[in-house]
DNA sequence: ATTATTGTATTAAGTGCTTAATACAATAAT
DNA sequence: ATTATTGTATTAAGCACTTAATACAATAAT
């Protein structure tokens, strides 16, 4: 895993999220176990109480279960990861849509530039 | 103005995107006085030394001009503020498509959720 | 000439984030 | 039975961000 971690915004938040990301995409399938805090910690070259913090956000949403002295593992339920899949997947084609129109960019054009850039994405 | 300021990062880097926003769509027309420093602050509801922070960055991006005692303009050059946000635009797409494809999403995908919100969003 | 406005700088205080160093209880592994 | 591993909690330190309260120099406005 490439840990992309920057400093304009807190490290924990971002570890949350590019951990939600892989259970979206299937890096960690339902079910599967999650490495313990501190080997995630480690991994991602952060302090455990760093990772930890990450963790609980994803507890709360239901996408990851903790059993407390046998690590964590991904739900088994197929809906709750759909489902916040789906969520995540609007809320970031609104605030995008959002932020080109806030620009000054017309729909037509905006459609038009992603198509071009999907295309070059393919080469 | 409605300025959206979240604490889930620095208030001054959403500031700088948000005045960003306003010259590249013109609200701050090319040339256009800027109001003062202490005007802005109190219209954002935050600290002088914040708003001071924000304007820092257009600044260096040439995007607006400091006149020592009398106040800020946009920039004059059209093509200064062209290429900014042509820069930002492709900025946000490749953010986009990236995080898109890393939830999982196909590229066909994507660009077919993007056509059905679009319409939507002109209703 | 005087006053007001401009950007800018400084200091102190409070807050949240991050790290480091520990420690603990529960339980899995041996 | 003993040891190792698990999540979790605590404390202290350093750091950046934000606010509040001032202050200053330059110059625009009067």
């Amino acid at each position: 895993m490439a840990w992309e971690l920057k400093s304009d915004r807190p490290i924990y938040t971002q570890l949350t999220e590019q951990i939600e990301l892989m259970i979206f995409s299937g890096v960690y399938p339902l079910g599967s176990k999650l490495p313990s805090v501190r080997d995630m910690a480690q991994e991602a070259a952060v302090n455990p109480n760093t990772m930890q913090k990450a963790l609980v956000k994803l507890e709360e949403d239901s996408l990851i279960i903790t059993h407390r002295t046998s690590g964590r593992t991904i739900t088994e339920d197929a809906r709750i990861v759909e489902m916040a899949k789906t969520k995540l997947a609007q809320k970031q084609i609104l605030a995008f849509l959002e932020k080109m129109q806030l620009m000054g960019f017309e729909q037509k054009e905006i459609i038009s530039i992603i198509n071009t850039m999907v295309e070059e994405m393919q080469k």
